[in-house]
DNA sequence: ACGAAATGATTGACGTATCAATTATCCGGG
DNA sequence: CCCGGATAATTGATACGTCAATCATTTCGT
């Protein structure tokens, strides 16, 4: 196995024109390696993160609100800090708001908007489930790679942000 | 590049004991990165395979399927082939038989048992699916990093694996 | 000041994922 | 032979994500 690769000019991150290479069986298998680690992994952390009675999208919802002035936030804020589809929010926030981890408040600035605001119960659940959290990414994750594969993760996740940005820079569409 | 790695103690991967330090904000960076990268790039790449009216779950279905003797297999062979719960693939069987991508038909050998067939709809959807979704992982994944970037994540998602299998031989669960 | 376009947020429909429970069949020990 | 446990697969309940459509309010151009 690995194959030498003729390596045709550029990639992308930095480069102009297209490649035209095609992609290699060893690119292909990384790529469904990528999304299979990751999932699982996320499958992992959202199952502990269960144990404490929540969901990964509550623990999302959660975080930046409880950094908030007031642990209260405007609702389009607070999806577009964590880059969700309105209509997602507005569907998650009505079932945390049922399980009284959350509240809506009416905007008084503008009438149109609104309000979420972080309970007692909500700030409760989510300071209990922070640790375990932690704990839970550093084993399945933190404690797998060394300093220098960290650095690499690093530049690839740099790599592939660049590369996206190039992609909408070049076919104009910034997505809402 | 590729540093020398000291190996300071151990991280996981063959070391023996446990970890002690903490986690750093930029290791929590890192993976917060990450998940969020490959979120979107499966949410980018779920979207472009939806042109082609199939979804990541059914591409996922369908390869093997297409492989298969006769691209027929037996229900259970293609869970555990595909690493998805029993009760998830029947869920989505159900749903792809509605479409006509496949159909299930009584096992001869076992009758608790059924086989999933490929039908001549769904082999063709997915033969119209295939260079367009291969052209999309290129385009927004392979063309993003360099040769060196590629052996480093796949370096990385070795450690990853093995680090979970040495947990899982720790505690002794191995999921079913 | 008025009406059209933009903005903030919600809803309904549908597909998808997970868990627990259920049904039907197979198989091996007594 | 037959009973109990293992195995194959499905179902129902519930939560989650996406899309398109909707509704109310605000903003802006003239």
């Amino acid at each position: 196995m690995s194959i030498r690769v003729p390596d045709g000019a550029m990639t992308a991150s930095g480069g102009g024109q297209a490649v035209r290479r095609r992609m290699t069986s060893r690119e292909l298998a990384i790529w469904r390696s990528l999304i299979d680690t990751t999932g699982e992994l996320r499958r992992i952390l959202g199952a502990e993160l269960q144990e404490s009675s929540l969901s990964a999208a509550d623990y999302q919802v959660l975080l930046p609100l409880r950094e908030a002035e007031g642990a209260r936030m405007r609702s389009s804020e607070l999806a577009s800090t964590i880059d969700w589809e309105r209509s997602r929010l507005s569907h998650h926030l009505k079932r945390m708001e049922r399980r009284h981890l959350i509240r809506r408040e009416d905007c008084a600035t503008d009438n149109r908007g609104a309000e979420v605001v972080l309970t007692a119960e909500g700030a409760r659940v989510f300071r209990r489930a922070t640790a375990p959290h932690m704990r839970a990414i550093k084993e399945h994750f933190a404690d797998a790679l060394t300093v220098e594969q960290f650095e690499a993760l690093a530049d690839i996740l740099r790599a592939l942000h660049s590369h996206r940005d190039d992609l909408s820079a070049r076919t104009g569409d910034a997505r809402p």
